[in-house]
DNA sequence: CTGAATTTTCAGAAGTTTTTGAAAACAAAA
DNA sequence: TTTTGTTTTCAAAAACTTCTGAAAATTCAG
């Protein structure tokens, strides 16, 4: 067949799987570079979230064409954010690694890790900054916004501390209020 | 007063007003670095929210030490984002920028603009990529969980639109209902 | 213990993003 | 129209982040 037909052929009968997966892996590690996350790291756990097996590092480094030192950077930074875990097979002194498959814990997890990292350290800061006297009349728009702001952050910090609690049914539930 | 208890009288009665400002500015800065926002415009995003009047780029380039160009660059990113207005003074040539300072008309445009930016092309991905039969053992644990995310993501989705649809009571009271 | 398989580390290289500042463009006043 | 004050642009520099790969460390079987 010629390249033009075939080409026509695989945009009328869609994508392949393989497409379909190199598109996917892509396009996680574009939005979590968006989202101030390594992108490799995001790559990483797309390739393990769709992967059927557990899969060694050299694995991963031939998928991604990653070196050796980058896989296994990226590899225990997703065992700390708890998305990956480690599998040991009998015999073999290879690790395994694979993802959190469970939407609802992968969110939680990134939850719980980001919360820690950005929202607390500001939560800090405000309660600092919230001691200030205004002064002047310079500073009460400082006091004005700093109190609003750090009113807005709690009620955040104790939201998402509710969600964490919660399992996925809940969050459905509450979904499905917000959206009447 | 001798340097030491100087500073031995800050603490006891806390930070200065314009400590206060400073460690705001720095540290709003830093959260949205990690947010995958550019540190430079959150900072004059926060000097403008905590000034009292509206300040000119001149004045912006002065308080953050930062260059004409970046100034320029950052005030025109945020009127975009809609965080930051124009003023136009009568008989003066220069303009004047102020921050939006209603704390949910702030969190609203920065939920549509990243919405935008962030979770709508990756829906569209996953749109796409939903179509791709599973041919093979492989590839079903593939389609599980792009089905999966799928599912997740078109709620988070539905979930943004109508909060940013909402008005802050409205986000009060969901927040009471998560929280009991 | 020894040695082979495997993982970890880290200094320098490569890549990416942000910043600068001078020149160009623009807009109002003279 | 020209002058002057102001904003915008953009190529190059600086700063920052990520990646590489070889060497060191670790682990375990024999």
């Amino acid at each position: 067949m010629l390249p033009v037909f075939k080409k026509l052929c695989v945009a009328q009968y869609s994508m392949t799987v393989e497409e379909g997966k190199q598109k996917f892996i892509e396009s996680w590690g574009k939005m979590a570079s968006e989202w101030g996350i390594n992108r490799t790291m995001a790559q990483v756990h797309a390739l393990l979230l769709i992967a059927p097996e557990a899969m060694t590092a050299d694995e991963v480094m031939e998928c991604l064409n990653i070196s050796r030192g980058n896989a296994n950077m990226n590899l225990r930074a997703l065992l700390d954010w708890g998305l990956v875990h480690k599998q040991l097979k009998a015999g073999e002194r290879k690790e395994y690694f694979y993802a959190e498959k469970d939407m609802w814990t992968v969110v939680r997890q990134i939850m719980i890790h980001r919360k820690k990292r950005e929202l607390e350290p500001m939560l800090k800061v405000l309660d600092e900054v919230a001691n200030v006297e205004a002064t002047c009349p310079e500073s009460e728009t400082f006091t004005e916004v700093v109190k609003d702001i750090r009113l807005f952050s709690n009620k955040a910090n104790q939201t998402l501390d509710a969600l964490i609690k919660s399992d996925a049914n809940w969050f459905t539930n509450v979904f499905l209020h917000m959206v009447r």
